[in-house]
DNA sequence: GTAGGGTTAG
């Protein structure tokens, strides 16, 4: 015992010196308790200090005190918190050393050890200190169990969950609460929803995370409706959800019905105490089913209902903001995360960058990411895209191959935005450069979004052939988005022969599409085939398919205006079409000439040039010229792909007017400035 | 003295 003790010493000065390093004079552990002038240093004033969440550097300085300090240094109870302490500053490795220093251990220890691997994300470490349990001779009890259930469900280890359900069973502790919803979660998180189930069932003591684990359960396997039956059974239960049920159910929420998302909504409403987790979550359903909208309302209830946004809330609202391309609101919002310091943080950091790509705003973007301490892969393809849809292709392949120098392994995402990338600035070497990159030297095999982006590469450069005969050798079916981009290439180069081909897919593909209708249109009036434009309009309007309203959004102040085609609803209605009036003489004397290609109609030329003088774009550069200082650049959003004359006369307009103009379409960006735009003409 | 479910990005 007392050659242990002398071992144990000796150790813990061996790690005394290593810590030390770091120990300086301060009076940093000064307790002004009673006399100031001699501090207390107790068991009492050390857990006070621990408890409060220290940062490594103080927990570091108050544990070369406690080394020093025979009495402390052998206070076990001490020595837990210290372990914990350790483990909150994710030095699980630092707890690990505590843990094996300490002679005689209990199961309490082996427990929290277990505990701090578990939250640090190390689950196979956390499962070996568990298989040695007994070998110390010690059992594991009700504490136990749960936290190494947790780790088999983090690692969806389901071969040890199950026997550790077995022992539960052989020592009677399957009854117990905690266990037993340890046990759901494990079943749950291993698909195996039969058998979480039968363990809820069995339960003779059930509560509101008993039914949340079993909602986890299915919603982390993507079964949403199974999840929210069992909200409905758990209400009947009489058990209120709370803002663990919100949590559990927001693995499944995107692209769910809209009746769904009144349920959660109507739970929300309901919940009484909300707490900041169920607000991000019912954030997160809104921006993940297309309802940005309601997202940013919901938001910007929070205040009022005195609830503080953290990151998560800002990482989740964020793509709210980069869907509607409002700008203000997310600058609006990005200035509270300085205010409030919520970064640095990964995910809000590369949320910031998203939106400000969504937005168009490069420079932004381009800002947060240098400014960054770490960066992922998602940092990463997130600006790599945004160069892409902005047609600066060559900007987004240099970054790609800075971030492989920088030792990033690009996965599947990094390669759609680089290939997509070339395919917008026709960079047709690189892109096939890289495709063969991906397939060959990172043995990604190209999904459906890749054989998408070599098609969209190869067509829109003019190779329609090669692009059909990519498509006829692709080893998965050809989905919309493929035959789109051939027939998009074919309206570009004029490919009769094979744009009918594509046509027909996309037919049988999506029949109720109108823009395959009109691609098509465009194609036959191009090759001067009017009678053939009359047949496809008479086909749209026997099928009762009519075209999507053009809808251009801008933002002013608080407000996103939209504006239709021809739209005369606005109050300053006059003024805009004055403005255009003006514009459009200036432009004539630069030698504008209408495109009239882009109308769907063979209709008399005259007519197409009124049509296409109103196109809802136009409104809203003239709307947001009336309303902005000189030099402000002027954002737009269209639910289309811009038109070949809005394309030129957004340009003469950047140079009349001395305005940057920034038209985020369907596809991409265009960035006009004095007369050019960043597509280059290539789109 | 220790414990269970669940929130953020390309």
């Amino acid at each position: 015992m007392i050659a242990n003790f002398i071992l144990y010493k000796s150790r813990f000065m061996n790690f005394f010196y290593s810590v030390a390093r770091n120990f300086s004079t301060s009076t940093q552990f000064s307790f002004r308790i009673t006399k100031p002038e001699k501090p207390i240093f107790n068991e009492e004033s050390c857990s006070q200090i621990l408890d409060r969440n220290p940062d490594i550097s103080t927990l570091r300085k108050l544990h070369s005190k406690i080394i020093v300090d025979d009495q402390l240094n052998s206070n076990s109870s001490l020595s837990l918190i210290l372990m914990r302490a350790y483990s909150a500053c994710k030095q699980p490795t630092i707890t690990r050393q505590l843990f094996d220093e300490i002679p005689d251990k209990n199961v309490v220890f082996f427990n929290v050890m277990i505990r701090s691997f578990v939250n640090n994300n190390r689950f196979e470490d956390a499962l070996l200190i568990f298989k040695n349990i007994s070998s110390h001779g010690i059992q594991p009890d009700n504490y136990t169990y749960p936290c190494a259930l947790k780790a088999c469900s983090c690692s969806s280890n389901l071969q040890v969950g199950i026997q550790i359900h077995g022992a539960v069973i052989k020592v009677g502790l399957d009854s117990n609460l905690f266990v037993g919803n340890g046990l759901i979660a494990m079943y749950g998180k291993c698909d195996c929803l039969v058998e979480a189930r039968n363990v809820l069932d069995c339960m003779n003591n059930r509560d509101v995370v008993s039914w949340n684990s079993m909602v986890a359960g299915y919603t982390q396997n993507g079964r949403f409706n199974e999840a929210l039956e069992i909200c409905k059974e758990m209400k009947l239960e009489r058990l209120k959800p709370d803002a663990g049920t919100m949590a559990s159910l927001s693995p499944a929420i995107t692209s769910t019905s809209p009746e769904n998302i009144s349920f959660v909504k109507a739970m929300f409403d309901e919940m009484t105490a909300k707490g900041l987790v169920s607000w991000n979550v019912m954030i997160a359903v809104y921006v993940n089913n297309l309802m940005p909208n309601e997202a940013i309302e919901l938001y910007s209830q929070m205040e009022p209902h005195r609830i503080e946004p953290n990151a998560v809330t800002i990482a989740s609202v964020l793509p709210a903001c980069g869907d509607l391309s409002a700008f203000m609101q997310g600058k609006r919002i990005h200035e509270y995360v300085v205010r409030k310091k919520l970064a640095p943080n990964l995910v809000l950091e590369n949320a910031l960058i998203d939106m400000y790509a969504k937005c168009g705003c490069l420079v932004e973007a381009r800002e947060i990411f240098d400014q960054m301490r770490n960066r992922d892969i998602v940092t990463w393809t997130s600006l790599i895209s945004a160069y892409g849809m902005s047609g600066q292709g060559r900007d987004a392949v240099d970054l790609f191959s800075k971030m492989l120098n920088s030792g990033l392994i690009p996965d599947q995402i990094a390669f759609v935005s680089v290939l997509s990338a070339c395919s917008h600035s026709g960079l047709l070497t690189e892109g096939r450069h890289y495709y063969k990159v991906m397939t060959d030297e990172y043995k990604i095999v190209p999904r459906i979004e890749h054989f998408s982006c070599m098609v969209d590469l190869l067509g829109r450069a003019g190779y329609v052939d090669e692009a059909y005969d990519f498509i006829k050798q692709m080893p998965l079916e050809p989905n919309e988005r493929i035959w789109g981009a051939l027939l998009s290439a074919c309206r570009v180069h004029s490919n009769m022969e094979i744009g009918l081909v594509a046509a027909d897919r996309l037919f049988q593909l999506s029949p109720k599409q109108a823009g395959y209708y009109v691609l098509l249109s465009n194609i036959y009036a191009k090759a001067g085939r009017f009678e053939d434009v009359t047949t496809v309009r008479s086909i749209m309007k026997s099928k009762g398919i009519q075209k999507l309203p053009g809808c251009s959004d801008v933002e002013l102040g608080n407000k996103v205006y939209s504006f239709l085609v021809g739209d005369r609803s606005h109050l300053q209605s006059e003024q805009i079409y004055a403005e255009l009036d003006v514009l459009f003489g200036k432009m004539k004397e630069l030698g504008y000439v209408p495109e009239t290609d882009s109308a769907l109609h063979d209709v008399e030329e005259e007519e197409k040039e009124g049509h296409l003088a109103i196109h809802s774009e136009k409104l809203a550069i003239a709307f947001a010229l009336i309303n902005t200082e000189p030099g402000t650049p002027i954002r737009i959003t269209k639910n289309l792909r811009i038109c070949g004359d809005c394309h030129i006369a957004a340009k003469l307009i950047s140079k009349i007017t001395e305005r940057e103009i920034i038209v985020r379409d369907t596809n991409r960006f265009h960035h006009f400035r004095i007369g050019e735009c960043s597509c280059g003409d290539y789109w």
